[in-house]
DNA sequence: TCTTGCACCTCTAGTCACTAGAGGATGTAG
DNA sequence: CTACATCCTCTAGTGACTAGAGGTGCAAGA
């Protein structure tokens, strides 16, 4: 069997060295075998997961909701309400997170066009911002 | 001259009491004047530069972002070039997100609309995040 | 065989922007 | 006068890494 050292796992998944120990000290990744000189060994299951793991991440999901994924799919012989629940959960932060984004968007074009590349007491930027009732957000 | 507490002006700006005392604590915000008993006692100004700070916050702008159009804000006698740079840098990076979480949206769809409610073998939530292929991200 | 040099090891501490909690002082309403 | 909310300072914790120190392993070229 092939030894994958630690740099190649972290080239194929493209998760970053350091983050793969980080992984495995906070129980995401289970304990690779070790060479004589004490070197990480991993195998392809290793890469899937963390692959599977860095895809979550830049889906915005948590450590805690991949760990909890992660276990669903170690036992696949059971329901997938909890998967489906999460991922529906996410969608709905990532719709409000696109609402917000585009108020922000239009709010940010109105301070660039605004500036008319004077001085800051005629700036839209400072002004938008100093003047809460200037945009559309709510009064939380 | 009326004391504003810092829970009153916790309330008016909607800025969170230990978030103002870090505020301050990192000079983001000036030190207050003191009541006999220790108490911060802050002045509208301060009210203005807290909802002036929350709402760069809300906008994503970082710490050190705000600081700048703090300075600007705080002797507007100078051109706006820099407030109007961090805007359409974070006006840049806004977009950006905007199409990421776009992409993000539509691939968190396809799994909860494929998630057939069976076991977790047939998910599509699980799937999706394992393969990698599945979805349109670069292989970074 | 030796050596160069990169990749690996562990460990601690730092990042950002807060948030939580301990333990005590102050201020206000009844 | 007594509750009781609000305030004070201080330290430590959060999430998800990232950086650096100080040392070891290993493969390839001279």
């Amino acid at each position: 069997m092939k030894k994958i050292t630690i740099g190649e796992a972290s080239r194929e998944s493209g998760v970053k060295v350091p983050t793969i120990r980080y992984y495995e000290s906070i129980g995401l990744l289970p304990e690779p075998n070790r060479s004589e000189g004490n070197q990480r060994s991993y195998e392809p299951a290793d890469l899937r997961r963390l692959t599977f793991i860095r895809h979550a991440r830049e889906l915005g999901f948590e450590v805690e909701a991949i760990r909890t994924l992660l276990t669903l799919q170690d036992d696949p012989n059971q329901s997938c309400a909890s998967a489906d629940a999460i991922a529906k959960a996410r969608l709905i932060e990532v719709e409000q997170r696109i609402r917000s984004l585009m108020a922000l968007k239009a709010e940010l074009e109105l301070m660039v066009e605004g500036c008319g590349h004077g001085r800051v007491d005629q700036c839209r930027v400072i002004e938008v911002l100093a003047d809460h009732g200037q945009c559309g957000h709510a009064h939380h």
